[in-house]
DNA sequence: GTCTATAAGTAGATAGAC
DNA sequence: GTCTATCTACTTATAGAC
């Protein structure tokens, strides 16, 4: 249960846990009043709708990964070495929120017409400029001539995905695995990152 | 609109057309009438309940998943051929059927006492005998010394992401890529099996 | 700002005619 | 088997006291 703090942050925290926990549609009003500790009528006093907390629940994140890629992209570095933040910088991220994945790519898929200007502006614009990056670094020889719309869906791919696989991984993992499965997450770091290096050298 | 069949297969196709867009908590019986064409009474007269409703949808998606997995994990193969195989079945079944993973990753995710036994029972089974097969073969010289849960969590990664990605991938793709989004899947296969020949090289 | 009580609307489920 | 009409329960949202 969320404590401390105003009560309007109280219910935005909860808002959150409840809406990655269960969705737009599978939340409900009562739980988050709950979490937050507080009476229902006092989150359509703060957010007026649902539909509204929500939103600004989405915002934030949304704001988030793409204030993250911001820090990544407007830094100058190599596509190798740019890679490698990536992957670090994300996983670490993950490990702390790992309902994330799962609750974007759920808004980004059942409401595309919605979302798609601020996938547009906040996501795919630095993408499209890591490729071009990464299309230079080719050009000048520094790295190995491959696909870069492939190469970095592949890279998000593999960092992203195990963690909305998590079930499936836990099944795996459990029973006659040496490690535990934080340690398998931060074990992905090296095997990405080994991948890139081995991808690109020339 | 489905049409022709008898009326509870045109329920079963409506409803997985609704539940896979909308998910569970989503979904409405009206709605899924109304893609059936038929009255919501008659939902309830053929399936009692949304909840069971919902239940024969997802059993019989996870079942397709794990005949397909039985398939490709009890036939006598090598391990990159049977990589090639699953890239390959993979990347062509999800082309057909592109809201799958994110269906089943969400009720995954969402309730996962309730399908624990399921995953562990007709997925993990097989995956594990892989890992063991890629040891094996690892032991045997065969292909380089790689941890296996590693690679094929890289591979299962590489080839579904994408799908549950495909608002980016369209975003990207859109405006200034020379290939339309379905080149770009098929060309994936290409792109996963060189890495994973790559990888168990050796 | 915060609460209790309640209104208003919606969705799942059933009754009963045909 | 299929329909219309209706019930019941739940959920969002608001009114109004404090």
């Amino acid at each position: 249960m969320v404590k401390d703090k105003n009560t309007e942050q109280r219910i935005f925290e909860a808002a959150r846990i409840v809406f990655q926990k269960k969705g737009l549609a599978g939340a409900r009003m009562q739980e988050i009043a709950d979490e937050a500790d507080i009476n229902k009528a006092l989150l359509h006093y703060y957010f007026r709708t649902k539909e509204k907390l929500f939103e600004a629940i989405f915002n934030e994140v949304f704001d988030n990964i793409s204030s993250g890629l911001e820090k990544l992209f407007n830094t100058e570095m190599g596509v190798v070495e740019r890679f490698r933040f990536i992957v670090e910088i994300y996983i670490e991220n993950l490990l702390k929120n790992r309902q994330i994945p799962l609750f974007v790519l759920n808004e980004m898929n059942r409401n595309p017409e919605k979302i798609q200007m601020l996938i547009e502006q906040k996501i795919v614009i630095y993408l499209k400029n890591f490729m071009m990056q990464i299309q230079q670094e080719i050009h000048e020889g520094k790295i190995r001539n491959v696909n870069p719309f492939h190469l970095l869906m592949s890279v998000l791919s593999m960092t992203i995905f195990p963690f909305v696989a998590y079930p499936i991984i836990k099944g795996i993992g459990e029973k006659n695995m040496p490690i535990n499965i934080d340690t398998f997450y931060m074990e992905r770091k090296k095997v990405i990152i080994d991948f890139i290096e081995n991808t690109l050298k020339p």
